[in-house]
DNA sequence: CGTCTTTGACCAGCGC
DNA sequence: GCGCTGGTCAAAGACG
């Protein structure tokens, strides 16, 4: 069984000025291999693998919601097996706001999975649900469940300075009918797509409630425990 | 010069 | 067996 971490990360129309994907928890360095268009979406997917140590074999697929170019999909598989990178030269500005101080016991080299999986624990427990999303989280019709991080500013506060750093070429290719709807909602208003998203999804209460509180957190503190 | 991206080719799994 | 699809490889080029 391999272990599989869906986030979703909203970007917005600012998405083509990210690098990186703009992953807020993202101190670990990728190296693109891959790119293949998806069947059924508009968008292709793109696949990382960590370069950060030679021997990881922690991989990443990143590919944009089908129904809404403002949000990419990001799908972590496998884990790390290094310490993460406390680099000061990426994610810097928004590593900084954490506690660079993981106990390097034993998971450092799984940080990152372990904060979303605990980020999604703690949904999932606070809304009741099951411990399958503990091992196993996945947005089978493409765009559903799993964390949301809206980054469509935080982003560019975050790394103000790296916004011009190299743009994923995934997250420029929009077709512009819709990126232009698209652009146009998510400029009009964020809660537009968030309401966009409510009717897209069989979201229960308690899991908006959740969503309610993941952004009135701004984003998600990625703190390393 | 080393690292990373791009991109076509290759391979494996699956359904018919 | 064949075709489709997703995932990976690897050569070539770009970039700092």
């Amino acid at each position: 069984m391999v272990q599989k971490t869906v986030v979703r990360v909203k970007v917005g129309e600012n998405v083509s000025k990210l690098k990186n994907e703009g992953l807020p928890s993202d101190s670990w360095s990728w190296r693109k291999y891959g790119q293949k268009p998806i069947k059924g979406s508009p968008y292709p997917r793109g696949y990382y693998k960590c370069s950060t140590s030679k021997g990881c074999s922690a991989k990443k697929q990143i590919e944009r919601c089908r129904t809404e170019a403002s949000m990419l999909i990001v799908t972590y598989t496998s884990s790390h097996n290094h310490p993460a990178p406390e680099l000061p030269f990426k994610e810097s500005k928004t590593q900084a706001t954490e506690d660079p101080s993981p106990d390097t016991s034993k998971a450092k080299d799984q940080e990152q999975e372990e904060e979303k999986k605990e980020l999604q624990l703690a949904k999932a427990s606070d809304q009741g649900t099951n411990e399958e999303n503990f091992h196993y989280l996945q947005s089978p019709i493409g765009c559903s469940e799993d964390i949301i991080i809206d980054d469509q500013e935080d982003v560019f506060k975050l790394n103000p300075e790296k916004t011009q750093e190299r743009i994923d070429p995934l997250l420029e290719v929009e077709p512009l009918s819709y990126s232009q709807l698209k652009d146009l909602s998510t400029l009009k208003s964020e809660e537009l797509d968030y309401f966009d998203e409510l009717e897209e999804l069989p979201m229960s209460p308690s899991l908006w409630n959740l969503m309610r509180n993941n952004f009135s957190n701004e984003r998600i503190p990625v703190a390393p425990s």
